[in-house]
DNA sequence: TTGACATGCAGTATTTTACCTGCGTATTAT
DNA sequence: ATAATACGCAGGTAAAATACTGCATGTCAA
């Protein structure tokens, strides 16, 4: 399987993603601390940290035996330059610009 | 489910991904234009463009027997606007400028 | 009107994903 | 040394996603 097959797959779930948001608010969290408020095991929480790993969204970094994690965003850039933005680049701006006209109220 | 979720599932699938490319590259398509090629059967890419008509990445247009499909950037947009630009857009900015410099060769 | 074609619909098998429980190991603190 | 803490590992189950087969329906063309 593609490296670009499994990144769309690991943000696939909800739960991944509310892991990267909270990694991107406070870096550098253990197992321990990202498992608060999530409903779901311990065990689960690390299988979905792993998957994360894999594709290289986050980094680990041990000291004595807390396993502390780190969000990598550069893969998220990788899906926007190489998949996203191929899509009619044009397109998207011609959008974006006639948002900002609408929402500015311009007439 | 929240939209953004179905959105992010509809996309975890190297298949509808593929579906997506054909028909930017030519719009229109119908259902068999679109099975030609595809180890699939044809009822399973059926379900593959319902599920991404449910999430508006297609749109369908009937003519007589003919279904025709096309594609729809805009939630790709939405993601990269809500989603992806969040994570620390500036470190997306001075990497994009890295990689620049060196593949630019610039001393 | 009849046959070919484009597609829909229903049911089912297979595979993958998600999640859990139970137990083991290494590290830290007392 | 012992207990508490932080985490890993193995296995099992339930749910979801994927893909299929078989048949039905509507449209077009001769």
């Amino acid at each position: 399987m593609k490296e670009i097959d499994k990144l769309f797959k690991a943000l696939a779930h909800p739960g991944r993603r509310e892991l990267l948001d909270r990694l991107n608010a406070k870096n550098g969290q253990t197992l321990g601390e990202l498992c608060v408020g999530l409903a779901m095991a311990r065990q689960s929480v690390t299988q979905h940290l792993l998957l994360l790993e894999e594709v290289n969204l986050i980094s680990v970094n041990w000291h004595g035996r807390e396993k502390r994690h780190y969000f990598n965003p550069v893969p998220l850039y990788v899906i926007y330059e190489r998949w996203i933005r191929k899509f009619d680049r044009q397109r998207l701006d011609a959008l974006h610009d006639l948002k900002g006209k609408l929402e500015g109220g311009e007439s």
